[in-house]
Order: C-alpha cells, then structure tokens, then sequence
DNA sequence: CGCTAATCGACAATCGTTGTCGTTAGGATG
DNA sequence: CATCCTAACGACAACGATTGTCGATTAGCG
C-alpha cells in the first residue's frame, strides 16, 4: 500500500474526498504487516481520533479495497483481516492457537489442476493457507 | 463419511443419543458432494421432518465433525459449508459468481516454506483455495 | 418399565458487518 | 475568500450466521 500523500492523491484523483479520518488510516496501515481485524484499526484510530466511527473504518478499508491497495482476507478466524502488503506476491501462515497472521512467499506454478477440472473452471486466483502453531504458541503448551 | 448404519454405531459407541432427526441428516449428506450450508440441510431435512430445529442440524454437523466424520469449510463466502468427503485428500474450487464448491484432487507437497519459516512455524495443514468462475458462470456473462 | 442425562425446539442473544439518516465539511467553482 | 453540491461523517438500528438458555421430551441403560 502507497504512503499517505501518495494516497490523498489517488484518492483525489477517483474523485474521493480526503478527511482527517482517512488520513490517519492511511497512516496506521502503510507498511503495518500485523493483518489487523477493522476492530483493531478502529481502536488505533480511536487513540488519535476519539470521535471516529467503526463505519467510517469499515469504509475506507473498503474504498483502498476497491482500489487495490490492500487485501481483505477471510481467513476463518471469525473476522475479516486487512493486509495492506500487495507489492508482493505472498501467502499465509495462519496461527491456530493465537490468531497471527504471517506472510510467506510460496511459489504457487506447481499447484497445477487436472485437465478435466481445467477445462470446466476459470481459476483467476490461487490461495495457500498453512495452520498450524507458530514460535510463540509451540513454547507454551 | 459413513452411511447411516455406521453412524449410528458409531454415536452409541461414543454415547452420544441417536434421534431421528440425526439419522435424517446422516442419510441427506452421505454421499453428498454438493458442499451446502447448514441453512440448505436444515431446509432439505425439513422437508421429511419440519419440525427439525437450526439448532439440531448445527448441533448433529459439529459432533459429525468432532467425530472427523465431516470437515467445516469457511471458503469466505459469508456461510459456513459441509463437505463429508473426508475419505480422500483434496482442495477446494469457489465460483466467485455463484459460490459453488467443487473437490478436486490437488498435490500440495510441491508447497514448500522457506527454511527460517519452517523453523519458525509447525504447519499442520495446507489449505489451497482455487478461485474463479465455474463453468455455468463462465457461459453466462 | 422406569430412571436419568442428553437432546429437542422455541426463543433470545451474540458477533461482525452493513444500512439508514440527519449533519458536517471537502473541494471545485466563481 | 465565499458558496454550493454532495460525499463522508457518526450515532444508531438492522442484518445474517451462529450460539446460548431453558423447560419439555426422549433415548439408552439397567
């Protein structure tokens, strides 16, 4: 995702308005690699901006959808995770203990399906997940 | 997953009760490959029992899957969907325009991570996601 | 046949997310 | 710099999927 003044600007030029709002989420989610939930945005938000809304959270993060500047992911873990790095291709190693999301670059060319279902299925995109316990929760049994 | 019978034995083994609206839901998703959500067996099971409860059909799906009789997808498509195949390993494909799920054998082992994540992270499962347009939604623009 | 714990179904509650709506303010224009 | 149009704001209610509660009922076991 696009630092914030690249942001104002592309958002500007879409003919989107610019609000304190949207900027201090630009801020919060240029290079932040945690995967937050739009909660845990929202709570960041809050600490610099009491008075804005879940909404207003929710929006955003769909308008940089839209634009592609970040990836919403279902990952299975109750709610949607924001991932704001989509310079490059990656996957994901979810935590079945705690929840973390990580990035990892797998190389996905050799996943390659059956001619039958090839034929009969337009495949555009290719997800990888791996679960399993990450450092911190293989420690702690 | 097992045919009615083998469920039934194997419910009693486990001494868990088995009722008639159990044995309904054994016999509607044994064989059944068609991946529906608990909202679509709930309707199929009270067409032969309309006084079957949500509830009961979450219920009789969570102890199936406990009992590793049946996996619970959560494919991002807003509900939750049942696959009883568990007899043979395999990913998934989602249409994006119709949210169908269709099986298809897929080698996973060609997936490797990276050495320092390997390290870092115990991977228990690889869950691969094809996404695109089934063949019913690529005919129909 | 009867005891008892598990299951049943009706209902309400929960969670994440989205719609509604009156008000505010971005930003193009003059 | 003032004006105007409308997108975006925040408060609140609503939504869909799933789960908890709770008497009434019923399967399993002796």
């Amino acid at each position: 995702m696009r630092n914030t003044a690249e942001l104002t600007d592309l958002f500007r030029e879409r003919g989107l308005r610019v609000t304190p709002q949207r900027q201090a989420i630009f801020g919060l989610l240029h290079g932040d690699a945690s995967h937050p939930t739009v909660e845990a945005i929202y709570e960041r938000a809050r600490a610099q901006m009491p008075t804005i809304s879940l909404k207003t959270v929710y929006q955003t993060v769909h308008d940089l959808e839209a634009l592609g500047e970040l990836q919403v992911l279902d990952l299975g873990t109750g709610s949607v995770r924001v991932d704001p790095n989509v310079e490059h291709s990656h996957q994901h190693l979810v935590c079945t203990e705690c929840g973390r999301v990580r990035d990892v670059p797998v190389e996905t060319g050799g996943l390659r399906l059956a001619p039958k279902h090839r034929r009969a299925f337009h495949v555009e995109t290719v997800e990888v997940i791996f679960r399993g316990r990450c450092e911190a929760c293989a420690d702690a049994p």
